[in-house]
RNA sequence: GGGACGUUAGCUCAGUUGGUUAGAGCGCCGUGUUCACACCGCGGAGGUCGGAGGUUCGAAUCCUCUACGUCCCACCA
């Protein structure tokens, strides 16, 4: 009946785990193994997909990212205990603007498309002296190549903490979203979009970066609080001598003022609406209109709208049909402007152009100031009252867009830009969000929000040079104008293509920048055109229809909530208009690292910590520990405790472990009461566990795993069975007894196997340590990290299922017998010559049949039940007790 | 202005559909060592669950109001 024992011999065990070079060696082993690669072979039903977020390599690494991967991991480690296929892919978004960003701070460099391309270009940071020279200007292509080698470099260093953190990612799925095939795919995107009608060209207003000289959209603009001032200037009626007063905290856009309104229910303005105003120093008359978007208690109640300050000028200057008179150029300068001209109209031009003089080439700031000293002026007021400046500048505190990375505040610019129609989707996009399940569950709303908050459509053209080109070209007319209306889209089998270098279908090379000719789009797309597009690069959509099915939708995307509104909402925008889907089943929303003032965690703030640190010094397990320890969508404390806390635990495991493989006796069936107790128990809590994991909710599992594997493995079960284990090694080897004790030694295993698949997820490294001195060889499944999640079935048949009450009796008895050892202030290994153990006579009977156990393990020589029905059910006191001497040492 | 989430022990957090005396770890106090573990064991103290009202036999849990914090959205003259 028995089986031959393996055991360890703890002697030849290192006596500390060692995290370093555990990590180290068994991401060797698994590399080697290709423990974690997804097989094609598989089913769809079979198979787990991780739709992973690729970090932008060129942004900082800080403990945020080893929280939120960590936990996608623990769930990707689970399924694949589960018997599922994982697919698990790592990618890299080096798209866009941080990546350009750097490239041109770190070698002080500038793109320009006009320089020519230099053939192996190598260039080294600057000295402090060279950077105060204007930056160097390379070729399109050789800035190109400089952010691809940076990135390359950036990769490595999240490469290289994904791996000693032991993700278990499938590194041959590792991809870019700057490489050929995503650069491919994100153009077949286009050009399905493109063929239903999905996206069009437009020149209007939009949202401009003067810095990164871009387009922005919605989804990029971040409000920032900064403080202002109310300019209180006065304007004239046209014909008449009377006046009135706006506030605007933008009086440099005075110039470029093309009208003025008011509610038309303030009394104060009823007889303006219908005339014209004229404006100070530039004498331009614009109509006076009334709106109720106007707010009579906001300012003066009056204002001037200009080409543009805010969005709902550009509003007003469509309803209106306004003169354009745009003056913030690009580049974020007061454009020339000759007034007394049709755009620039003025009934005084040659005071409105010395004025102008003053403000031509100057930026917003700079212009700003110096027409607060031209408004000071009374030669410039339009009534001839005095002034056109009422008073000093009033200071107040406004909410100011900008561009997310930017600097300077956005400027409404007119340009031509690519579009896709989002506006008139609203619905279908909230009933594909509603088809997903968020966790936490009110993550949704912020999709809900965005969603239905939705002003513009997705403006997704970008004036950059990294990043995916739009795969367009525009016919030219005879005199050499871009005919937008017929856009010519690349053909799928020329992708990837890039417009300025290759020829659309039935060109030729000559016929470029020609009258009758072409010419192609210089302008990529937005960076989130690619990302959205995350699923789609794994499953290789369109070139490979099975893989696709297999695919996608994934099942899961983690990611976090700031990112609700660009990448999980874009995401299911292109689902839905590609395929009419939804991109995944479940998006799992982790939360922040907050420092200890909880404040979130970031670079800027200086307060983000290098990840790697904790790392070296607890063990990638107890740093795993803490960040499987969050709950979903929970923002978090940074706490270095809970990392010592992690490392003590994977310090108890390995212990624990050395200890149960080292009993040398053969095991025997599970039979007595005790072992077949604590067998009960553990098998409900492996069934609870994966609930748990089930409902991705891994910090419950690991949680309860715990603190059964203190309270219950380690603290009573392991110290109970301690004596009976060890009779065989006292000799003590036949019969009943041998059955008995081989029972305990067998439970100990089981328990121990257990568990320790239970922590796999959590603790990759400690586990896979232990799991492989003796249950690699015994299980047939060599690394813990494929072996099968214990199930409540694979545990059914081994315990009595109404065993486990005596289990927690057992618990009772021996805390009790322990606080009257701490009470008497001796040792736990003390000896107890006898005790009164008082219950009440239901409770000492169920402890009955594990009472030899608990004696032995207590290490009592005697004790006299009595029953004292004063105690509640299931609760000990240990009274009168008495000690054995120490014996001399 | 609209909305979401949070507020439980000194700290970090659990608390399932309302149900005995509200839990864990850390920290603190006390105590015990060498036979898995001092990278340790055992025991103890510590909370009127942000506040007020309501529903209920019974509320940390449900409802209303409110305070504070964090975030999202809107506003941007």
């Amino acid at each position: 009946m028995s089986r031959p024992p393996r055991t360890i011999d703890p002697d030849s065990i290192a006596k500390h785990f060692d995290p370093a070079e555990a990590q180290q060696r068994w991401h060797e082993t698994w590399e080697r193994d290709g423990l974690y690669r997804y097989d094609p072979s598989k089913s769809r039903e079979e198979t787990f997909v991780v739709d992973t977020p690729p970090p932008t390599a060129s942004g900082e690494l800080h403990v945020g990212h080893v929280f939120s991967y960590t936990q996608t991991d623990v769930v990707a480690r689970y399924q694949r205990m589960c018997g599922k296929n994982v697919f698990y892919p790592m990618g890299w978004d080096d798209n866009g603007l941080p990546t350009e960003r750097r490239v041109q701070n770190h070698l002080h460099i500038r793109c320009d498309p006009h320089t020519p391309y230099e053939e192996g270009l190598e260039l080294e940071p600057p000295s402090g002296k060279q950077r105060k020279k204007p930056p160097r200007l390379v070729s399109r292509q050789n800035f190109i190549e400089i952010c691809a080698g940076l990135t390359a470099v950036d990769e490595q260093v999240f490469k290289d903490l994904w791996q000693k953190l032991g993700l278990s990612i499938d590194w041959s799925l590792e991809y870019a979203t700057i490489d050929d095939r995503c650069r491919g795919l994100a153009q077949r995107s286009f050009r399905d979009l493109f063929d239903k009608g999905h996206l069009y060209t437009t020149y209007a207003p939009t949202m401009w970066d003067v810095d990164f000289q871009t387009a922005v959209a919605q989804a990029e603009v971040a409000d920032r609080e900064e403080p202002g001032a109310y300019h209180n200037v006065e304007f004239a009626v046209e014909d008449s001598e009377q006046g009135f007063v706006i506030a605007t905290t933008r009086p440099e856009l005075l110039p470029a003022c093309v009208g003025v309104c008011a509610h038309p229910d303030d009394e104060r303005y009823q007889g303006l609406f219908g005339k014209n105003a004229v404006t100070p120093l530039f004498f331009a008359p614009v109509p006076i209109f009334a709106s109720e978007l106007a707010d009579p208690e906001k300012g003066t109640g009056i204002l001037m709208v200009c080409t543009f300050g805010d969005a709902t000028d550009v509003l007003w200057w469509r309803e209106q049909g306004l003169a354009l008179r745009q003056l913030v150029g690009r580049n974020g300068r007061l454009a020339e402007a000759e007034f007394g001209t049709d755009d620039f109209p003025s009934l005084r031009p040659e005071d409105a152009n010395r004025y102008f003089a003053e403000l031509a080439g100057k930026n917003v700031k700079q212009a700003r100031r110096a027409i607060v000293e031209l408004l000071q002026d009374a030669a410039g007021s339009a009534t001839g009252h005095s002034a056109p400046l009422q008073g000093e500048p009033e200071p107040m505190v406004h909410t100011v867009r900008y561009y997310e990375n930017g600097d300077r505040p956005l400027e409404y610019v007119p340009t031509r830009q690519w579009f896709c129609r989002l506006l008139d989707k609203k619905d279908a996009l909230l009933r594909k969000g509603e088809q997903i399940q968020w966790h936490p569950a009110h993550m949704l709303n912020r999709y809900r929000d965005w969603t239905e908050g939705l002003a513009i459509d997705w403006c997704l053209s970008r004036q950059r040079y990294f990043g995916v080109p739009i795969p367009v070209w525009y016919p030219l007319d005879s005199n050499g104008e871009r005919d937008y209306e017929h856009p010519i889209c690349a053909e799928i089998e020329q992708m990837p293509v890039d417009p300025m270098i290759h020829t659309p279908p039935g060109h030729d090379e000559s016929q470029r920048d020609q009258a009758g000719g072409f010419t192609g789009e210089a302008d990529i797309f937005d960076t989130w055109f690619t990302s959205s597009l995350t699923p789609q690069i794994g499953s290789h959509w369109g070139t490979d229809d099975d893989r696709h099915a297999k695919l996608f939708p994934a099942d899961v995307r983690p990611q976090a909530h700031e990112i609700i509104r660009t990448w999980a909402f874009y995401t299911i925008a292109k689902a839905l208009l590609h395929e009419d889907s939804i991109p995944w089943h479940h998006v799992l929303i982790s939360g922040w690292i907050l420092d200890p003032n909880r404040k979130k965690m970031s670079k800027s703030k200086g307060n983000a910590l290098v990840p790697t640190e904790p790392i070296e010094r607890f063990g990638a397990d107890a740093v795993r520990y803490w960040a499987a320890s969050a709950r979903l969508g929970v923002d978090t404390a940074l706490d270095e405790q809970i990392y010592k806390i992690g490392k003590r635990l994977s310090t108890k495991l390995y212990n624990a472990g050395k200890f149960v493989l080292a009993q040398q006796a053969p095991q025997h069936p599970i039979r007595c009461e005790l072992d077949r107790a604590f067998v009960a128990k553990l098998r409900r809590l492996a069934a609870r566990a994966a609930v748990s994991f089930d409902e991705f909710n891994y910090a419950q599992a690991l949680q309860d795993t715990e603190a059964f594997f203190w309270t219950h493995f380690t603290d009573t079960y392991l110290e109970l069975v301690k004596p009976r284990a060890r009779w065989a090694v006292d000799g003590d080897t036949a019969g009943e007894r041998a059955a008995q004790c081989g029972s305990a030694v067998a439970a100990l295993r089981l328990g121990l196997d257990v568990l320790l698949r239970m922590f796999a997820p959590v603790m990759p490294y400690v586990t896979e340590e232990i799991w492989s001195w003796v249950f690699a060889g015994e299980t047939g499944h060599p690394s813990i990290h494929r072996a099968p999640w214990p199930t409540e079935g694979s545990l059914a048949e081994i315990a009595a299922p109404d065993s486990e009450f005596s289990f927690d009796h057992a618990v009772a008895a021996l805390a009790a017998i322990n606080k009257a050892k701490a009470d008497a202030e001796v040792s736990m290994g003390r000896e107890v010559e006898r005790l009164v153990l008082a219950a009440n006579a239901k409770t000492l009977e169920a402890l009955a049949p594990v009472r030899e156990d608990v004696l032995a393990g207590a290490r009592v020589h005697q004790w006299e039940p009595l029953a004292d029905e004063a105690l509640e059910d299931g609760a000990f006191e240990a009274r009168e007790a008495s000690f054995v001497e120490r014996p001399e040492r």
